[in-house]
DNA sequence: TACACGTGGAT
DNA sequence: TATCCAAGTGT
């Protein structure tokens, strides 16, 4: 039997029931695309559900605001697919008169869709034959022929998607792509697949081989750059405290956040207060300044790991703009930031302002 | 083109 | 202060 048809056919017995299977409307299909893209499905589920429940039309995406789109997807990272999400939405409904695109060409034109998502998009919902290439694929096709190419280099992308491409069931594109990512996800999975129960096991080369542990292969790794973060977060009398929106390049992109004081390595409470902070912004006023954390907290980013330090700052008046402790959630912040705030509005030093 | 971009789970 | 990875994309 031929490649894909033995995939198809495990598939048909196989395939888990997610909630994106049971529908072809692009815009839908779209979301999940976006969502999951580095994403476990265990982690993009809940995020689905709130996303097509809040916004159940791609009209009602593009007439939100970024704020709201970014406040919904706070927590799954990779805050860049949101802010493309809600570009390219309001790109479908004010350029092409709210109709989604339908052929591959058009919609790898979205913001936030590369060559995978457009292809995922055009065959599951049109039936364009376009082979998608992800993480799944790259794996099942590098085992099966036993493929050195490194998947990250220009080389391999071009060589695996090319094999994709030959190997597509044209007339089924649409399950035979959903077929190849499911059977990488579940039977042909990264650490310990089980080749003994495997449809294909007969005719992997890489298992004749004795090469399935050793496939794919990935060029170089990153580095991981060391980060220490000091936050300084105030609360007035009134329960107020002032959050900041984060512009520019880097990570976090127009999320919000305290007073941020970056250092070369951990700092103490003289180094500090002797910041251009205190004496620029708070202006000399009497200020109490408490550590909240004594360890510094690890935040692992794909490419760097925050130290973070937390310090808390009472004022002692009132505070006439600024935004209320129990208002924070209206503002999308890095789950860093969110689990700070939990965790001091069930400490003793937001007790006493109760 | 190499690198940046989050978070959480498995090992 | 491990290490890898998960339905990738933008610059």
């Amino acid at each position: 039997m031929k490649f894909s048809n033995i995939l198809t056919q495990w598939y048909l017995l196989h395939k888990r029931d997610l909630p994106w299977r049971n529908t072809t409307n692009p815009y839908f299909i779209w979301l999940s695309e976006i969502i999951l893209q580095q994403t476990r499905v265990d982690q993009g589920m809940a995020y689905y559900f709130k996303f097509i429940e809040t916004f159940p039309t791609v009209q009602d995406l593009a007439n939100s605001s970024e704020e709201e789109v970014l406040n919904l997807w706070q927590g799954l990272g990779y805050y860049s697919r949101a802010r493309n999400l809600h570009f390219s939405a309001k790109y479908i409904v004010d350029e092409c008169k709210g109709e989604f695109p339908n052929t591959y060409s058009e919609i790898i034109k979205l913001k936030g869709v590369g060559d995978y998502t457009a292809s995922a998009i055009a065959s599951i919902c049109f039936n364009e034959s376009t082979a998608v290439v992800d993480g799944n694929v790259y794996r099942v096709l590098a085992r099966y022929f036993a493929i050195e190419t490194p998947i990250n280099s220009t080389k391999g992308i071009k060589e695996f998607k090319l094999l994709a491409q030959e190997l597509i069931d044209s007339k089924n594109a649409a399950m035979h792509n959903q077929a190849i990512m499911e059977f990488g996800a579940r039977m042909c999975k990264p650490q310990n697949p089980d080749c003994s129960i495997c449809p294909l096991n007969e005719s992997c080369v890489s298992l004749q081989k004795k090469k399935v542990k050793l496939l794919p292969i990935k060029e170089k790794k990153i580095k991981i750059k060391k980060r220490h973060l000091n936050y300084v977060a105030l609360i007035s009398s009134d329960k107020k405290t002032i959050l900041k929106k984060r512009v520019g390049k880097g990570i976090w992109q127009n999320l919000y956040e305290f007073k941020l004081i970056e250092s070369e390595s951990k700092i103490e409470k003289a180094d500090l207060l002797s910041d251009l902070f205190f004496t620029d912004v708070l202006n000399g006023k009497q200020i109490e300044l408490t550590k909240f954390n004594n360890d510094e907290i690890v935040h692992k980013l794909s490419h760097q790991h925050l130290f973070c330090t937390f310090w808390v700052v009472e004022l002692d008046g009132e505070m006439s703009n600024g935004v209320h402790w129990n208002s924070i959630d209206d503002y999308p912040v890095p789950i860093l930031i969110h689990n700070f705030v939990e965790e001091l509005k069930r400490s003793t030093i937001f007790s006493i302002f109760e």
